[in-house]
Formats: C-alpha cells, structure tokens, sequence
DNA sequence: GCGAGGCGTCAAGAACGCGCCAAGACCGTC
DNA sequence: GACGGTCTTGGCGCGTTCTTGACGCCTCGC
C-alpha cells in the first residue's frame, strides 16, 4: 500500500500516527527535522507526506519547497498555530492540504485517503501499459516484453524508462530525469544519462546504434515515440 | 481563467465570496441549491466547485457524489458544523478539501489556488501550443512542425523562440534575451543575437530574408507575431 | 552627401554534448 | 570469501553547436 513520510518533532505524536497509519496497511517512515524529511524523501520516495510546520532546523514552508523542486507527491501540513497566514503560505509553496492541531485522527486520515485518491490517477494513468512497433511495456507489472521475449531492466533503468514513457512525445529535462532517479542533490550527472540510457537501448531497440523509441535530444533531454 | 462554481443557500455569503472571487479574475457561477448546482455544472462545466453542506434540498455529500458520477473536478465542501464526521464523509464522498465555517477569506482563495494548480497539469496538458500560419510550435513538448515537416532546433535557439513566443506581440529587450539565455553576466553582446536569430529565422521563415514572425525592432529588440 | 551605428551574413576555430568502452566500486547472495 | 549483477567513474572520438571576427548593407542624423 502507499508509503507515508511523516515529519514532526514531537515524539508523542509520531508515534500516535506511526500507530494508526501502520494499523490501516500503510508504510511509514518519518523524520524529525526538516533536513532529515528530504533525505529520507529522496532515499525511499513516498508517496505522500505529512509534515508539521514547526520544526527544529527548517520551516516547515521550506520543506515543502524543497520537495517540490523535484516530485509532486502530496504534501499535507500540520500546524499548532491556527494563524491564516501561515496557512495561505504552506498552501501557495506547494503544500496540497492544511491541518490545524489539535485534530481529529479520523480527520487527518480522511484528508490522507483524499490526497492519495486525487494523486493515484496521476501516477497510475490510466492503462498502465504502452505498445510500441517493438516492445511492449507493462508499467504496473514492472514487465517489458519484446518479440524475443521478456526483457530483464535494473531498477535504475526502469525508473528511466517510466518517466519517459508517462510523458509520450515530450521531452524531458536532464535535470528532471536526473532529479527523479537519483534525488534533488543531482542535476549535472549527464555522464550517468548517458550511460543509463545506451544500456537501456540495447535492450529494447531494434537497431541501438540508431535509436527509434529513446531519441536524444541535443542540450535539452531525451524523448520517449512511441 | 477558470471557472468556479459556488454552491450556498446563504446569498449574503454567495455574493461576498462572487466579488472576491471575480475581482480576482475568476469567473463564477452559483447556485442555491442541490438540484441547481448539478445543473449548472453540467451545463458550463466548471473548473473548481465549493460546495455548502447544508442544502435546503440535498444533502451537500449527495451534491458530491452526483458530481464525483461524471467529472472529476476538485470541490471544496464548506460546513458550519465542526463535527469531525461529516468531514470525513465529505472527504470519503470524493470532495477534495473541507473549510468549517467561519473561515477566512484568504485561507479559502488559497485553498482554491491549491486545488486548481492540482488539477492544472491533468486539464491543460498540452496545451502549450502555439499556432502560426506557417509553423505550429509545442512548447511542451519541445517540438516545431512546418509545412515541410518537423524542424530540429538547437538549445540557445529554443530559448529565444520560447521567450518570444510566450511574450507574443511584445517587444523583448535585447537585454533581456541575452540575460535570461546566457546569463546575469551577459547583457551587451548583441551580435550572439544577431547569429542566433538568422539561424532561427532560416529554420523557420519561409522567407528568411524577409522575416515575418520573428520581427526585429531595431535598437529595441525582437518581436514574435503570430 | 557622408559618417556612425545597428543589422544580417558568412566562415573558421573552439567548446561542448553525446555515444561508446572499460575498469573499478558497491551490494546482496550463495 | 567468492561471485554475479548493478552502478559509478574516467577517458576517447566524433559530430554538432557556439563563439568570434570580418565584411557589406541599410537607416538615420548631421
């Protein structure tokens, strides 16, 4: 089920959450400050997070800015002030959902149920699987067969191989892609595209040294044709 | 921009929120009531609801649900009642957020910000395309088709066009492209421009001699028109 | 009419990005 | 501790792109 990243100072209260969350099939990893939140973000990508606003090293505000720099996971922010203005700013930096302490437990799940229902069209999409004149690709299954058969990916390359083909036709950044497989810390690593994707070529491309379904794009990224 | 539809039996409560919302560019439309508020989405589809539980014909959940039948635009229940149950029946109905009355304003305009930038990527995707009479360009995507087919651009040639297209008919600085292409440091070093755009031009302009989309405003700068 | 500045064009060398190869580091399994 | 798979790192060659300088044309102001 979803893997929930929780962020709060209070001892008491993750372990309430930890408790709750946990008892209704979810994962959950958590942090207590700001710079911990985004390296445990960026180690096991959640798919959504929960993080308090009062933190011991960050705002809570710059966490969420953090994040959005490179994924857009659901960010729900839990906060002791009822102050609106604090409100309007964790909403307008990125974060989707605003809960004020004390909360109702039920509450806060509803709230959670919400975001992952909103966010799970966007990364299930629909028909989880893209044929091609060559190979077919089975997304939910983690699957890519070919005329000769199934072909085996590494993680690395199937994370590469998903985002492009979730983006049909368009081309993605380097520092997207980058950002996405490896964390928010990379963006000029172009050497590891580079290596990544002529792996994943001679896998699935019928002739590699001529590529028909990965194209590179000079100075800008690579596109996924379908 | 976008659409939103208000549904309260409160008119002192509709109108102010109508003029908060309008002054802010947002067209509205309302309804009093259950019945009325489906009809009106199914005749001018909105792009955002904010929905009042209490009804004097149907329940708000019920409005939610007749709703969440058909589309799957973002609404906002708004409640006097804090009882933690109703929200999360709202909530589990399909609704997206839920403000107890009495609720800020700014906290609802950013609620609604949240709600609609969630829902953006899903409804607009694509739709960065800008259409001439001799080039049509996806910015999205990255991509320029003419008549005699798809055109490679190089990076620095993007970025110009990019800036020129999403300012069309306006005048842009020469300071300002050479800035925002090569950097803060750069600002005096027209001839880059001169080079690039005559490149661009032969690319794109079925005269390249004499340009007609790519217009130079001389002592000024360039100008895109479509 | 004449000079100055701005612009378009061209061509050559420098710089860059990419594909490719191969060796080393890392990690979990047997 | 050996082993296979995977990821990182460095280096090389090639093609493309960018930079740079030079030249001629046009317009505008004097």
């Amino acid at each position: 089920m979803a893997r929930i990243l929780l962020v709060d100072d209070d001892a008491q209260l993750l372990r309430a959450l930890r408790i709750n969350l946990t008892a209704r099939g979810y994962e959950v990893i958590t942090a207590a400050d700001g710079s911990g939140a985004l390296t445990a973000a960026a180690r096991t990508p959640p798919d959504l997070a929960v993080i308090d606003l009062g933190l011991p090293d960050l705002d809570g505000v710059t966490v969420v800015e953090g994040l959005r720099g490179w994924t857009s996971l659901p960010v729900i922010v839990l906060s002791a002030r009822d102050a609106e203005a604090a409100k309007v700013a964790a909403l307008d930096a990125g974060a989707d959902d605003y809960v004020t302490k004390p909360f109702g437990m039920d509450e806060l799940l509803a709230r959670i149920r919400a975001a992952l229902r909103r966010a799970a069209p966007a990364s299930l999409s629909g028909d989880a699987t893209i044929t091609t004149a060559a190979f077919t690709i089975d997304l939910a299954a983690k699957r890519l067969t070919t005329a000769a058969g199934e072909v085996r990916l590494t993680p690395t390359e199937w994370h590469l191989l998903e985002i492009l083909a979730r983006n049909p036709g368009k081309v993605i950044d380097h520092r997207r892609l980058l950002r996405e497989v490896w964390g928010p810390a990379y963006g000029n690593e172009t050497n590891y595209l580079r290596v990544h994707f002529a792996n994943l070529r001679r896998k699935i491309e019928p002739d590699p040294a001529r590529p028909r379904f990965i194209v590179t794009e000079p100075g800008l990224g690579y596109r996924f044709t379908p």
